[in-house]
DNA sequence: GTCTATAAGGCGATAGAC
DNA sequence: GTCTATCGCCTTATAGAC
């Protein structure tokens, strides 16, 4: 059964996708999900506490769909990594987690939580399947793992927003695909 | 002598790379550039009318930045390119202008029109640095000029995003390393 | 060109009845 | 738990005097 409170984060959830954080309002948020404004408060303090609400929840399903991606991939680290590149992506549309980064009031610890520890375990997975190629010597150490790992991260991000800026909504496709092309030049056979 | 205008401009090109636009009030350039309300309507049209100007002279301005670094550079292609790579960011103020592409009211053609045109400009140089180092023979053709133009523009904007997710000032310089690495395994002498 | 006063509406949040 | 009414503040402007 869906409760209420599960009805506002799941809205809010949708909203900060399409608008980020400043830009949305509690009321839209109760005019979305049908929701009185008496619940809202009720089940949340204030917007901001539905937020980061959202945000944690949001992290948890991008983590546990790339997670579940990964294990379902039986290739090495390069098939890995390229199962998550080319999922599909619409530039215009936004990271889920990454298109609020920017908004003026997410300078906030508690909103700056979430997306702290999405980004930071979207790293530390990459960085531990670097971290075993290079030990089996399957990837060239030319780059220190950890750092590959930001740049797969930004490579993705990146694509957004030029995508976003150029109206051009396959970009981040483009620019994944250009990744794995020199991502593949450090493979060892 | 500035005018009343260019204070108004010049205030509205800091407070958008602070804030960004829907969270930038025309109070806010009022109390930071001491002009007016009336004295801002009348030579703006609206808060839209005022960004479109101080975003067109953003871009000119950071186009402007990034030509004369070039023509002051006397090596190849490779050199060109890192030493825009190597201009210091700073993950946590953001890009001046990719800094806004997230904000919802900037879905509007006439704000997105100078976003276009300065990623377009920007594609554009580096398109033409990676087509003729690609024609000497000097950069290996594995990946398709316009392809890594893109891919360079990304990786410095998705540092912005992830640096700020993460609190680390200094990624966009780690990011911008990592990928004068791969670039220069392009390389061909 | 610049000033002050005012407007209509949205914002985030609270009060108190049911 | 949910409702409606209300609050004080901020927003993007406009009006009309100087």
């Amino acid at each position: 059964m869906a409760t209420t409170r599960d009805l506002l984060v799941d809205t809010m959830k949708q909203l900060l996708w399409e608008r980020g954080y400043d830009a949305t309002s509690p009321n839209h948020v109760l005019e979305r999900s049908g929701v009185g404004k008496g619940s809202f408060y009720h089940h949340f303090k204030s917007k901001k506490d539905l937020a980061v609400a959202a945000m944690e929840a949001r992290a948890d399903d991008l983590i546990a769909e790339f997670d579940s991606l990964i294990s379902q991939s039986s290739g090495d680290w390069f098939d890995k990594v390229c199962a998550y590149l080319q999922l599909p992506r619409h530039a215009l549309k936004g990271c889920r987690m990454g298109r609020i980064v920017q908004d003026p009031s997410v300078g906030d610890d508690q909103l700056l939580a979430p997306l702290d520890r999405y980004f930071s375990t979207m790293h530390q997975r990459f960085s531990g399947i670097y971290q075993e190629a290079q030990r089996q010597d399957k990837l060239a150490k030319t780059i220190p793992a950890e750092a590959l790992a930001t740049l797969t991260l930004s490579v993705i991000q990146g694509g957004f927003v030029v995508g976003k800026a150029t109206s051009q909504d396959q970009i981040v496709d483009e620019t994944s695909g250009s990744f794995m092309t020199l991502l593949e030049s450090l493979k060892r056979h």
